[in-house]
DNA sequence: TACTGTGAAGATATTCACAGCT
DNA sequence: AGCTGTGAATATCTTCACAGTA
């Protein structure tokens, strides 16, 4: 761990408790469905089925940003999506970089979900010469050479890496160098940043060695229940059985 | 929640904790690399550097396989690798199949790290019947029609949904019906499947969104250090800052 | 001597269960 | 009566620190 300084700034400066920042997205998006229905408010135990969660965490949750609810009632759906975009930064419309515009790469840049989320790409950048200027998602893609001026034009604070794995740090050191704090990696290698720079990783791979822990336990269990449900499954069903692992390290796709 | 039994069949049975599981791929890359390099044994505090953690923690997540590290030595690389295949159920040649050919499904498709990983792509699935037939990385794309005849022929445990939201669950319950126990989820919903069946989610306007909560945090922190490093910061680097907080709940990308 | 393996302490996260408001 | 907000109990994860051993 290098000369680590107190490592992760996070959880630091009495706050929202990162399992519930994290969730906090989760209980935007259902919000935001609901807010689309004209719903105009939800009990704890409705918006927890929605999102996911059990209702005691939610309210937990909620109860770190402040008193938003009714007692007898529940809360008032503008009111929360209001709370927990400005929470979450979200008024405002983070510019966003994204590196290497292979097949995730172009994945990413037709996601649709970004501007409806208080994103929008900035600019479409790859070390390919024969990319340039070829549009992708209507936006023309832009030489690696270009990299830092984009970035300090735009203003640009969060960066998407989607290159091979090789070319991962490097990019990762000319984004941090240009100013970028926030990055998304794609990417299956580990990045090394300064202090004080944000990273988060996706990683398919890991995501399916982590399914395959599960899937091979699972064989290994004839000793309870046999009788039962030979195929199709019949049981209760239960809101995403998954959590996700306590975690603390997620996974990762990749790049082109 | 429905229900609910015994919510997450996970930790249960005397196991490795979850959040130990979720790093063995880590390890496991890591490993795999140094084996490349002929590496024959590591230190916990090189590896630990190598996959992104802590010494302490690498020896307490190994500490739950055995003890097979030789201390005053080390850990033997090939040795390890072997190891944590195996309790990951890697030697096995895991099939896959991919719902969802758009372009996130054809990145996925176009993956790298499948086979090197003990997956292999079974089939691509489409609902499009314009896409019937094509080869996309190589294997032609089939239609959704036979969806439950290619997980029963393929034996398939493991899906991966990387359709648009909308079709995300329907899609789910007939994966869910043919026999699928795992899947890895791209779509930006909440899925409820039965109990027994594992879901992991990867979103990616969620986890833009927690590097959006962050970094508007660290606007809001003139008030130490405004001295030094105005842009590019010169601090000591660390292995990957982020601990991904101690999460519960991942994020997700999105459909075509 | 150098490094592992691990109890014990500390930090976080989840869940319970109920008092308190509307 | 119904639902929130939260202290307290519990479970899980991380880190410390050192005894044990090749």
């Amino acid at each position: 761990m290098a000369t680590g300084r107190t490592h992760r700034p996070a959880t630091r400066s009495r706050g929202i408790p990162e399992a519930t920042v994290a969730r906090l997205p989760l209980y935007l998006r259902a919000l935001t469905a609901l807010s689309e229905r004209s719903v105009p408010t939800v009990s704890s135990e409705e918006l927890a089925a929605a999102a996911g969660v059990n209702s005691a965490k939610l309210r937990k949750d909620f109860s770190y940003l402040g008193s938003y609810g009714t007692r007898g009632v529940g809360y008032d759906v503008e009111y929360l999506v209001y709370q927990i975009s400005r929470e979450l930064g979200l008024p405002q419309d983070w510019p966003v970089v994204i590196v290497g515009i292979g097949n995730l790469g172009a994945a990413l840049a037709n996601y649709g979900g970004f501007a409806s989320r208080g994103f929008r790409v900035a600019a479409l950048i790859d070390a390919d010469p024969a990319m340039a200027g070829k549009p992708v998602a209507g936006i023309p893609v832009q030489h690696t050479d270009e990299l830092e001026s984009i970035i300090q034009d735009n203003g640009v604070s969060i960066g998407v890496i989607a290159t091979p794995a090789g070319a991962a740090q490097q990019v990762c050191d000319r984004l941090v160098a240009a100013g970028v704090t926030s990055i998304l990696n794609f990417a299956p290698t580990v990045l090394s940043v300064p202090d004080g720079v944000d990273v988060r990783k996706v990683d398919l791979s890991i995501e399916l060695q982590i399914l395959a822990f599960h899937e091979q336990r699972k064989a290994g269990e004839e000793a309870t229940a046999t009788a039962e449900s030979p195929a199709v499954p019949t049981a209760t069903r239960t809101e995403s059985a998954t959590d996700q692992g306590p975690d603390g390290d997620v996974p990762a796709v990749m790049p082109a």
